[in-house]
DNA sequence: AGCACGCCGACT
DNA sequence: GTCGGCGTGCTC
């Protein structure tokens, strides 16, 4: 019987609204299912990488269908229930499903137009082929093209439709399995020659006493691949056995030629798994701790999201770790979520020591082929121990889960949780809550300063609320000093940047060899230089801001748009000398630390320092390892670390960020000062933070002081409240871009009145950001306020349409438009 | 997003 | 007359 023939849906990783309709070619109609990675052709010369969704019979009608090229997948890489997570964050954050597929998917799993084709060695007749074909033909002939090269030769023209055309003719071949790009890795490892007994090993080493090289080396293997003892043989990796013994390999290549060693090849990860598999117990629970874990689980029985209060260094960690073993326990899947620069070693360490290898790690930092790695584990394709703890950042949320208990959303406050740019510009608190709500799971927020919409949330009910006010240990809370910059200034009593308060608790803290922290959120030295003369300022080319100065490479930089160039030393405008410095930045402080404490080890930590692969991570180990006494950093330098000989932090200067022109400018100064704060003194000792502040009666300030988060957050309440701001209202934020002025105000002006028109009332705008011109664009932002209660999905549709209509005006269409649903 | 088609100005 | 500028619309 003639079967219907097969249609599959297919979502491209594209801006695009919609799926697409291929056929399915007779021969893979067995293979292909939903979630499988499949190559395609859309428009005339692409070809993409696509997912299907559906597979059905039901023929389009108004379109033709192109075949689908080729499967990519042996089994479905992505479930049915990402889909529909991708489906939630496409139509709350107003964007394309191909746009979260395009952030879900690690960029192995996405290739585009790299298809790579090879003639059929089958293939005879050579005279069926066009001359054109024959062209294609001849010249994949010798070696393996991709499609993407072959259409990007001039002298070919149609080319996909000509390897359609031989595909047909069955003359060449394209290759399918794309995930060969793939190869598993190799690791050469060391055993005994299984012909040597341990009695002629002893006469071996006896009849060494020429070669202790070779003996010593013979002996340290011994001991570590535990040989000749009951407890079972422990293999023996060449690289890292030669690092650890010290042992050369000219030492070890004699022993495999004597016939005592021999080397063998083994797939390993490419994951780095952890030092030692010796798996450590849980520690016991504090008191607190333990009253803390308890009322986490009766907050789950109603709840399905709990917000954990706890300050800084009451344990949170520890208790995380309680409830993933109970998960574990429950052969349920745990993803802990990090803000991106949290995810330290020293976390990862904490996890693997009770976890072990069940742990695995996802960042940002991970190249192509060891994310697809751990993908690929998490789907349970690895015969291989499989994770069951996900430690990530935000874009661990796409990871192919089955079988979620729990998310751990840790420093939940934290604003990198929010996605930028590009689409989708989701929030990985909010999306994780859905996430766990679609797998029947629970979600934990950690924080010792929480978000406004959280603390609410939880205070209002709608999410558990668990409080711990105790430290660790008893440990104190730090003791806050202000220092009155405006007096100091006055009184001409600074040193340089720094209060006599600050200089002289460094002092004290350096005599006494403890280690000081100081921070400035500005990187760079200085950020802008001004003419004494004329009172000009070098500003960026193509963005509206000045230009950073950098001492270390001697040049100003644009922190926008990386446009620069070497100080020339005088005024660009009026040609004199007299050109000073204005502001500070953290390489200043760090400059100035230098002079003043000569003989000490300063270092810092910001983009420009940590932008290297691993200069992260040297940067906390010389801290850690006290081979640095102070550091300067922004607030980089506030997020999870947890440094042993740190009593003394200090704040250059409060001000910039309390008077930051954003309705959350309090709130987030608040958090930024407590988690800074909260480096301090973390045992034993009560630590010190300085404050320096033009401003010491300010409210913000005083709430810091006294450690009281629910103070500030009722004071801010009422003005969110009085202003239509979150938690009482969400916003929608759309900024557009062009480089000319006159036409985007033009653009702008006429979408703020069509919305008007819709929505009636809380539009803002259009108005000029801050800066309101970046890489050569100027930027026009409208900001729509929707009231809580009203219906937010249809004030997006309504949002989403004025939009579309809006993009039909010719004049409008080179006016780049983004949405951002609950900006930060 | 990226490609082709199409309509206008500056050139062999 | 044609080459190529980029505005417009479509891609199963």
């Amino acid at each position: 019987m003639l079967q219907p023939s097969l249609y599959a849906d297919v979502l491209l990783p594209l801006s695009l609204p919609a799926l697409y309709t291929y056929k399915i070619p007779e021969n893979y109609r067995k293979r292909i299912k939903p979630g499988m990675r499949v190559s395609v052709q859309f428009g005339p010369k692409r070809i993409y990488s696509s997912l299907v969704k559906e597979v059905h019979t039901r023929k389009p009608v108004s379109h033709a269908s192109k075949d689908i090229l080729s499967i990519l997948d042996e089994s479905p890489v992505v479930l049915d229930i990402q889909f529909r997570f991708w489906e939630w964050i496409a139509s709350y954050y107003l964007c394309a499903e191909g746009e979260v597929m395009k952030a879900a998917l690690p960029a192995g799993f996405k290739l585009e137009s790299e298809s790579k084709i090879y003639p059929d060695p089958d293939f005879q007749n050579l005279d069926s082929l066009s001359n054109d074909e024959l062209r294609i033909f001849r010249s994949i002939e010798n070696e393996v093209v991709s499609i993407r090269e072959i259409t990007k030769r001039k002298d070919i023209k149609n080319s996909v439709t000509l390897i359609n055309q031989l595909i047909l003719k069955k003359a060449i071949i394209v290759e399918e399995k794309l995930l060969e790009r793939y190869r598993p890795k190799f690791a050469t490892y060391i055993k005994l020659n299984p012909e040597v007994s341990e009695i002629e090993l002893n006469d071996i080493l006896d009849g060494m006493t020429r070669a202790p090289k070779q003996r010593d080396l013979i002996m340290s293997f011994l001991e570590r691949s535990n040989a000749f003892s009951d407890s079972g043989i422990l293999e023996v990796e060449r690289a890292g056995f030669l690092k650890k013994s010290s042992g050369s390999i000219a030492a070890l290549n004699a022993l495999i030629k004597k016939g005592v060693l021999e080397t063998y090849q083994k797939e390993v990860g490419r994951l780095s798994s952890p030092e030692d598999t010796q798996v450590g117990d849980l520690k016991k629970l504090t008191p607190s701790q333990l009253s803390s874990l308890g009322m986490i689980h009766d907050c789950f029985t109603p709840n399905d999201v709990a917000l954990l209060y706890g300050v800084t260094s009451s344990g949170k960690t520890e208790i995380y770790m309680h409830l993933i073993q109970e998960q574990i326990k429950q052969g349920k899947q745990v993803l802990y979520l990090l803000p991106e620069i949290a995810l330290t070693t020293q976390i990862i360490k904490r996890l693997q020591h009770v976890f072990g290898s069940s742990v695995g790690v996802y960042h940002s930092r991970l190249n192509d082929p060891e994310r697809v790695e751990i993908w690929l584990n998490v789907l349970h394709k690895k015969e291989k121990s499989t994770y069951k703890i996900i430690l990530g950042a935000r874009s661990s949320l796409f990871l192919p889960f089955s079988n979620l208990g729990l998310i751990i959303v840790d420093e939940e406050h934290e604003n990198t949780y929010k996605q930028h740019d590009p689409a989708p510009r989701y929030h990985a608190r909010d999306s994780a809550i859905i996430l766990a709500r679609m797998h029947s799971a629970k979600v934990l927020l950690g924080t010792a300063t929480p978000s406004f919409e959280s603390y609410y949330n939880a205070r209002s009910g709608k999410f558990g609320f668990i409080e711990i006010q105790e430290r660790y240990e008893k440990l104190q809370l730090p003791e806050i000093i202000i220092a009155n910059l405006k007096e100091a200034y006055r009184k001409r009593i600074m040193r340089s940047h720094f209060t006599p308060q600050l200089m002289s608790a460094i002092e004290e803290a350096l005599e006494k060899n403890e280690q000081v922290l100081l921070f400035q959120n500005r990187r760079g030295f200085s950020p802008f230089i001004e003419c004494d003369n004329c009172k000009s300022i070098p500003m960026c080319k193509h963005c509206a801001v000045s230009l950073t100065y950098h001492k270390d490479i001697n040049r100003l930089v644009c922190h926008y748009c990386g446009y620069g160039y070497d100080n020339p030393g005088n005024c660009s405008n009026c040609g004199s000398q007299m050109v000073k410095t204005r502001g500070f930045g953290t390489e200043m402080i760090e400059d100035e630390i230098g002079i003043h404490f000569p003989d000490i080890r300063v270092a810092r930590m910001d983009l420009d320092t940590t932008r290297r692969k691993r200069s992260y991570e040297k940067i906390i180990n010389d801290f850690e390892g006290n081979r640095i006494q102070v550091l300067v950093g922004t607030q980089m330098i506030s997020k999870g670390l947890d440094f042993k000989n740190v009593y003394l932090v200090g704040i250059l200067n409060a001000d910039n960020m309390l008077n930051f022109p954003d309705f959350r400018a309090w709130e987030r100064s608040f958090q930024l000062m407590s988690q800074v704060s909260g480096r301090a003194g973390r045992t034993k000792k009560r630590g010190k933070v300085i404050i320096q502040t033009s401003n010491p009666e300010h409210p913000v300030i005083r709430d810091v002081i006294h450690n009281d988060y629910d103070h500030m957050f009722r004071a801010q309440l009422m003005d969110r409240k009085s202003f239509s701001y979150p938690p009482y209202s969400r916003l929608i934020r759309i900024s557009l871009k062009h480089y000319d002025i006159k036409k985007l105000d033009q653009a702008s002006g006429e979408l703020a009145e069509s919305l008007r028109k819709v929505l009636m009332i809380g539009i803002l705008g259009p108005e000029a950001p801050i800066i309101s011109r970046i890489q050569r664009k100027y930027i026009k932002v409208i900001l729509i306020k929707i009231e809580k209660g009203k219906q937010h999905s249809k004030s997006k549709d309504r949002v989403m349409k004025v939009v579309k209509e809006w993009s039909k005006n010719p004049i409008n269409r080179p006016v780049q438009l983004s949405i951002d649903v609950d900006p930060m």
